[in-house]
Formats: structure tokens, sequence, C-alpha cells
DNA sequence: GAGACGTGGAA
DNA sequence: TTTCCAAGTCT
């Protein structure tokens, strides 16, 4: 075994990080495996979104649904209900196809090799590899931000990202070992978010310092290298927040694809960069006394968007239409995106009470 | 290969 | 306030 992997292999065994869904490696080494259906489902909900943000979504999840069989009994709807809040929906859409299909073809079992798993929606190259070598000890390397960051460092790579992942690839499969391959793979992606962080990483306690060619060359901070970043444009748009006199909201579903693809909304005028000041209050759903109250800014990834928000106050529920009215304090059970509540609250400050996800 | 695709927390 | 970014995938 390489000396960085045996040397990582025992600092995880004393410093590995407690999470749910993980199996420690004392638990490991007294026969307990990991579940499939677990992994897969942390794995999903960890994509490009922080560990503490998960904690209380896998928790709901898996009190909801214990096993892919439920989930895959579940209504699309309730998965997208649950996963609200979480982001990138496309994740919860294929989350369920995923389940829907190991369920219907593989007999409610994720396989257990990379190619069909990586075959499965929602499952690419990261995820396939996670899976295959957490929960089924297959030696494969597994290569997500993480690892980029503590092998370019480890190695001093200073081609850019993502030109040099075939190359990272390659080298986190020669540390890969034949034995906890899993251990490894979560060794390495502990070590990058807790000791070889983006910034000011803490080499002074890192187990591997001695190995790093960018801590003894130059500053390891100055791994990975990557390809600058384009400015956010910025979109222009109105929403329509309708309430009746017996206090209901109304709300309309998304399209199934695209942005927010599955989840509901308040109306909203289209979102364009148009900057001519117009209000688009003709996309307004119906006739009503639409009042201006106020603005909200919302970030997305690749755009920042700005609604001025409508407000329209005992209103008479229309006949027709293709959304639904639902009371104020019914809200929290919608498939509301946060952008969508911050539109909802900005003309009704309390719709959604401050508290913690239940744990 | 580059852009679409969310959100909230940290510096 | 601004910028970065956190266990990526799909097209």
């Amino acid at each position: 075994m390489q000396p960085i992997t045996n040397k990582l292999l025992a600092w995880y065994d004393d410093h590995h990080r407690i999470l749910p869904w993980r199996i420690t490696p004392r638990d490991h080494k007294s026969g307990i495996v990991a579940n499939p259906y677990r992994i897969w489902l942390s794995e999903i909900m960890l994509q490009q979104t922080t560990v503490e943000a998960v904690k209380p979504y896998f928790l709901s999840f898996i009190r909801k649904w214990p096993a892919v069989t439920d989930l895959a009994a579940a209504s699309q709807d309730d998965v997208m209900r649950v996963w609200a809040g979480l982001g990138y929906y496309s994740r919860a859409r294929n989350l369920k196809k995923c389940a829907d299909i190991v369920a219907a073809d593989f007999g409610g079992q994720f396989p257990a090799d990379l190619a069909r798993l990586k075959s499965l929606p929602g499952i690419g190259d990261y995820t396939a590899a996670a899976i295959a070598s957490i929960a089924f000890g297959l030696p494969v390397a597994v290569v997500d931000g993480n690892v980029e960051r503590v092998i370019t460092r480890l190695y001093a790579l200073s081609t850019p990202l993502p030109v040099a992942k075939p190359e990272i690839r390659q080298l986190m499969q020669v540390l890969t070992p034949g034995e906890r391959p899993g251990d490894f793979a979560q060794a390495m992606m502990d070590l990058g978010a807790t000791i070889c962080t983006p910034k000011r990483p803490a080499c002074v306690i890192c187990p591997i310092n001695g190995h790093c060619e960018a801590l003894k060359t130059t500053d390891p901070e100055f791994f990975p290298v990557k390809a600058p970043k384009k400015a956010k444009p910025i979109r222009l748009g109105a929403a329509f927040i309708a309430i009746s006199a017996d206090g209901e909201v109304y709300l309309r579903g998304r399209a199934q694809t695209g942005l927010l693809g599955g989840m509901t909304e308040v109306p909203t005028t289209e979102w364009t960069s148009r900057i001519d000041g117009e209000t688009g209050i003709d996309a307004a759903p119906f006739t009503a006394q639409w009042v201006p109250s106020g603005t909200i800014t919302h970030i997305f990834t690749h755009f920042e968007l700005r609604l001025t928000i409508y407000e329209a106050r005992n209103v008479r529920k229309p006949a027709g239409g293709n959304g639904w009215w639902i009371s104020v304090e019914n809200l929290d059970n919608e498939a509301l995106p946060t952008v969508m509540k911050k539109a909802i609250a900005a003309a009704i400050p309390d719709a959604f009470a401050k508290r913690r996800k239940e744990a």
C-alpha cells in the first residue's frame, strides 16, 4: 500500500467525521455493511451542497421513505415537496426516476458495478464511483471537488481544471487501496473538507504534509488552478401574490423541465434582461387590484433575478385557471423553491415562520 | 466543452 | 457588500 494511503487511512480512523449516512470505520470492521440506498441518497443530496444543508433533508427522506422501494412508491409531487429548499431540482426528479428503475428493473437492489450505476439517472462519474467504493467496496477512483484539491496540491498540478481531471483520476486510482477503498475515498474527502480547505489550509496538522509537493515548493492555496468565472447577468420580472378573502394564496405548477422544473410558483412574468422599467403587469394571472409591494432579489447560479412584487388582497377567486388556492398556514406543504418563498414573504411577512427543518 | 442548474454560509 | 463556493450531472 502507498505510504500516503496508509497514513490517510490511519488518520481517518481517528479523525473521521460522524455523519448520518456514514458507517464508522469501527462499525465497518465489526461487520456492519453500508446501506446502498442511504449512500446513494446522501451522494445525490451532497452534489454541490454542503453537509450541513443536507443533514435535515437526508433524515426527512429516510424517515419518510426508509427503502428505495418506498421512494419508488411515492408520488413525484411528494418527493418535490420534501426536497423543496435544497436546490438543483433536477436531482429530485432524477432521484425519483432512479428509484423507479432500481425498484422495477433491479429488484430493489442497486447494481454493484460502475457501468450500470452510471447508466442510472442523476448518477455520473463521481456518484457512481462513490457508491461503488463506499457501498460495495470496489477499488475505484472517487474524484470530487475535495479530491481534486487534495491531489492537485499533493502533486503540484498546475494544469487548470477541468483539463486536469483525467490526470487527477489516474493519480487517485494509484492511491486507492484494494482494502477499504470506501474509507479511503471518504478520508480524502474529509481531509479536503476539514484540513486541505480551499482557503488557508491547515497544513501544519495535515497527516500527509510530508508528501505534499505544493507545500514543499510553493503555496498549496494556489491549487487547484481554475478558469476565471464570468459575470452574472441580471434578469427582471414581476411576481403576483393574490390573497383571497378567506386567506388563501394562488399558486400554480411550473413546467417539469428547466429552471425550478416540477416545482410550485406564484404567477410571474417572463424573466428577461430588459431594463426599460416595464412592470409586466399585463402578465397578471387575472384581473384584480394589483398593488406594488416592494422587490426581492434572488441569486441563481448563472443570473441574478430581481422581481417586483404585486399583491392583491380580498381577491374574488376566478373560475378556471390551471393553478390552485392554498391557505397561508399550509404553504409549508407546497413544493415552493426559496425564490418563491421570498416573493410570497414580501407580501405576507409571516407566511413562513422561521423554524429549523426538523432533524 | 461550455452553459444550465439553487441555496445558504463563510470570509 | 461581494465573492466564493459545497461530495456534480446533463446537454
